[in-house]
DNA sequence: AATATATTTGAACAGTTGTTCAAATGAACA
DNA sequence: TGTTCATTTGAACAACTGTTCAAATATATT
């Protein structure tokens, strides 16, 4: 550890400014492009207040689309919106039972993501 | 389960749309309103493109600035803005070494919510 | 069929975000 | 001190995103 910080540090950054043994050995083993990129998609679902306070609610209980907007004090109309985007995103799933559409978590996987997101935050 | 569906879907959602006895038991059993505020912002920063990858190229090794901005083949100035968002959220830490500065990610709690990240996408 | 309710959708607007460019620090060295 | 290099910062602009409102769809009821 000590030995590659002093290689970096002679290396980096005289000589245009690159050390390219590096920059090469890092940009084979980087997962492609296109997949980090549909990460950070996933966390931008997942980056936005109104979406995470349905998603923690849903944490709780399956819910409608009139009792989430009643719960969050928003437009149904707001709501359903948001709740497109997650579908999308496969983070929840739903259900139809006559005209009420009941909305849940996708899996136990997504609650994991967001207690720990929690527990991050939560340090 | 059963039950609890078939109770839902008499009393969703006629009456004022509402079923107040879940609303409310949503309401008192969830996070403070400013803890998953903090929570969404700590995934709005992971959601952008650069800033993945990024952070997983620092996944891989300690890097430099300039040989960030190689790697990714973006603006110094660019790539520093993004670190300065990276390093308010807690996600990476950085040391001067003369006119030089490294970072890295801030621990591996961080990399392990990108390998979760990872893997629901790869599914 | 016609009406009522729950939800979805599309368009439009305001607010936010990422990038670029130019200028400003900070650190080493002549 | 003056110069050079690595990095940071601020302002400006284009692109994107969340909300609202109005209209459309889907389902049940009469």
């Amino acid at each position: 550890m000590e030995e590659k910080d002093i290689l970096l540090e002679e290396m980096c950054c005289e000589d245009h400014h690159v050390h390219p043994s590096l920059i090469e050995g890092a940009q084979e083993a980087l997962p492609q492009d296109d997949e980090m990129l549909q990460v950070s998609e996933l966390f931008k679902v997942l980056g936005d207040g109104t979406r995470m306070r349905i998603l923690f609610v849903l944490m709780m209980s399956e819910m409608c689309v009139c009792d989430l907007s009643e719960t969050l004090k928003m437009t149904v109309s707001a709501v359903s919106h948001h709740l497109r985007i997650l579908r999308q995103a496969h983070l929840v799933r739903y259900r139809r039972a006559g005209k009420t559409v009941f909305y849940a978590l996708a899996d136990d996987h997504v609650k994991a993501f967001l207690s720990q997101g929690l527990d991050h935050v939560r340090e």
